[in-house]
DNA sequence: ACATTTAGCAGACCGCAGTCTAAAAACTAG
DNA sequence: CTAGTTTTTAGACTGCGGTCTGCTAAATGT
């Protein structure tokens, strides 16, 4: 685990500032699609090899970008807080939504490139799906021990209509607010 | 809604017949991605032109081949010949399944392509999506008015349900099997 | 017949992605 | 200090998408 080379010129850690920096602000200002990666190198002042030295694609600088900057925001929430499960599940997705304000486009832009591109897709599924999907899962087995939720349902299952309600949602242009947050909480719980 | 011109040269029927079944051919053997305009129009064996003058891009031409080619296997299933609702709603979902066994590689593109581009955005849901969407939907409703759901169900957040753990599978590249059908199908009427 | 209009074809053109080359720069090992 | 290794930069190169131009072909209307 410990660093691989010890020989030849360091990565400079200056360059990858830039670039996540460059990536995040043209992404967040002109929109996935229409920044180029020359416009991309321009920004930085870097050039087109140091880019490709540290990342795939655009997809994956962006992808690093963002969960850089989103750092430590997904947690999961007490549902003793919260009053129950029910409204613990609520608030998380809020908290979700109410970020995405800034950054939905470009995470569907992200999803859109994972379709064409395998190694891309389990980037994004490792780094940004799977983490969601665990703190969903833990809340619903919670809710489940406690009798909010009755023994029989199929708990990832539910999990996975959840995290599909949000990205069919999403994918189609559809609003995410917090009514979505609320009707989604009341949906999975109903008797 | 008649023809709106009378006047020029008409549109070859022949072409159009051409380009679709270059772009399925194409892209059922290579995939969406590696299937470039340069090799449709020259399987199709006619002038760059000619394309777009009838689509405006790749994922055009390749929506309306698909759709043309899965006329009419989209219907409103029978529950009582199913045996209940839930059995319906596994039938009609093992039968999509199946049926992407051969093109559901190509959905999850046009799926991706659709988020760079509104309009093609607006058309995969007028031509793809909101046909099962309402089959689905009136599917539950029915459901519901024979005792089979409980009156307290969101019907359109049931709908969301199924098509969005249907997208969200489709997406992260998990399978979508017979199992998949029937674990949908009995979380969605689970007491 | 002839003007008008639209479709068809070949091919030029520009911008970009992704790869590659060459040379200078920054480090380690010995 | 020297040899070896990797990063950085600048820029060339190929292939493609999408647009545009020039020309020919096929229809309509008078």
């Amino acid at each position: 685990m410990s660093d691989q080379k010890a020989v030849g010129r360091p990565r400079s850690a200056e360059v990858d500032e830039k670039l996540k920096r460059a990536a995040l602000k043209l992404v967040r200002e002109r929109g996935y699609r229409d920044v180029s990666i020359s416009a991309l190198i321009a920004e930085a002042g870097v050039s087109r090899q140091s880019l490709y030295n540290r990342w795939h694609s655009k997809a994956d600088l962006v992808l690093e970008a963002l969960t850089d900057d989103t750092e430590g925001l997904v947690q999961l929430p007490d549902p003793a807080r919260a009053g129950s499960a029910q409204a613990a599940l609520r608030d998380f997705l809020h908290g979700i939504f109410r970020h995405l304000a800034l950054d939905g486009t470009t995470l569907r832009s992200l999803i859109a490139a994972a379709q064409e591109d395998p190694a891309f897709r389990e980037a994004l599924r490792t780094r940004f799906v799977e983490p969601r999907e665990e703190i969903v899962t833990a809340l619903l087995a919670r809710a489940q021990s406690a009798g909010e939720l009755p023994a029989g349902r199929d708990i990832r299952m539910l999990s996975a209509f959840i995290h599909g309600a949000f990205w069919y949602r999403l994918l189609n242009g559809l609003p995410l607010d917090e009514d979505t947050a609320r009707d989604i909480a009341a949906a999975i719980f109903a008797p």
